[in-house]
DNA sequence: TTAATTATTGACCGAATGGTCTATAATGGT
DNA sequence: ACCATTATAGACCATTCGGTCAATAATTAA
């Protein structure tokens, strides 16, 4: 019927991500896109309109992933003390093993943007509560198998070790390395377990 | 001898912090400055130098009296449990009263500039150290008078608080109120208390 | 082969960026 | 009163920003 696009929209939308997960939003311009997409600039605008969309786009191309990570994780039948060790520790050997210290896309978004851009505040509103949801569910289940303490909420719980995580993505950005962070992962495990 | 500043350069600098402080370092203008600090642009070169250098003189002015405020109640002679809700509550109902959500100046920076920006990085790291130090103090001190568990290190328990006040900072930002924060801090508390 | 449609390219745009510089103003010492 | 010195004001600068657009290229249906 027409011409047909000569790149794929979800390679494109991956190097865009990446660019944005190393600079933020503001700091990733037009140009650095081009360069990081393999794309003239008309290119990028047909394909995801202006800068603000295809970030948008990025952001929920990352959190989708993100989810299905923690999910399969999570999820797993194996000891939910285990998984939550296994989820945690991954995410912060990921963090801290990256040639740049950029932390988490959705951290970073959630600092630079969120407080003022709608769009990017729901959808980290959105993939917060999603992972609140599942986390919650994984420590009740560690209660259960008395793995976990029950004196306090299983949701109560998996706030601390979202709000510990958060705090730790930002923290790997600047003084904490990844000895640092596993240790920590060891002490918050200590925290919650029962005795 | 010659002509003398019209301005208070501290109150100068306090404005230009209040500037960076609500819209990041590169995210706010040269004119947003000149707004906020009521000066010309030639005036602020003159006073300050470059817009980099204001932005490191803005963060050790924030530093600095972040540092004092958590010296008077950390060091406070009354019970290391009570010292340390206050000093959580505290920061964070300063961080959910503002009108606009812009949580923590240190870790805005920390999150915006401090893996490219060595300057930012030593002050941030510089305050983080000094900042484990107090609080641990203040924990072994806790755990002497029986407040707190002595199954881990003072160090390693300061560790997870930086952690958690950290992500509910960032979290502050976006989808996190003053009630779950508090919460949290109840729950954060309740996890480390002796039993 | 042609017509219709869509993709790509890169020149181009106004606005905003951080930063400089010169003319002028204000001060205290002599 | 004058001079040396420093502060202020704001015009000015090159560069970069996000974004647009017209010319050209590539495709398929007819």
């Amino acid at each position: 019927m027409a011409r047909p696009r000569e790149f794929d929209i979800d390679d494109a939308l991956e190097n865009a991500m990446q660019a944005f997960w190393s600079y933020g939003y503001e700091a990733t311009s037009m140009s650095d896109l081009m360069e990081a997409m393999d794309l003239q600039k008309g290119s990028i605008y047909k394909a995801f309109g202006d800068k603000h969309s295809l970030f948008i786009a990025a952001l929920e191309h990352y959190l989708n992933a993100v989810h299905e990570f923690d999910r399969k994780i999570l999820e797993k039948g194996e000891s939910p003390k285990k998984a939550i060790r296994t989820w945690l520790n991954t995410d912060l050997k990921n963090a801290c093993s990256q040639s740049l210290k950029r932390g988490c896309l959705m951290v970073n978004a959630l600092n630079e943007r969120a407080y003022r851009d709608e769009k990017v505040a729901n959808l980290i509103t959105l993939h917060t509560a999603r992972l609140s949801k599942m986390l919650t569910k994984t420590i009740k289940r560690g209660q259960e198998l008395k793995e976990f303490r029950s004196d306090i909420n299983a949701s109560d719980i998996s706030q601390v070790i979202i709000v510990s995580l958060f705090g730790m993505l930002t923290l790997t950005k600047g003084p904490m390395n990844k000895t640092a962070s596993l240790n920590n992962v060891k002490n918050i495990l200590k925290l919650i377990e029962n005795k």
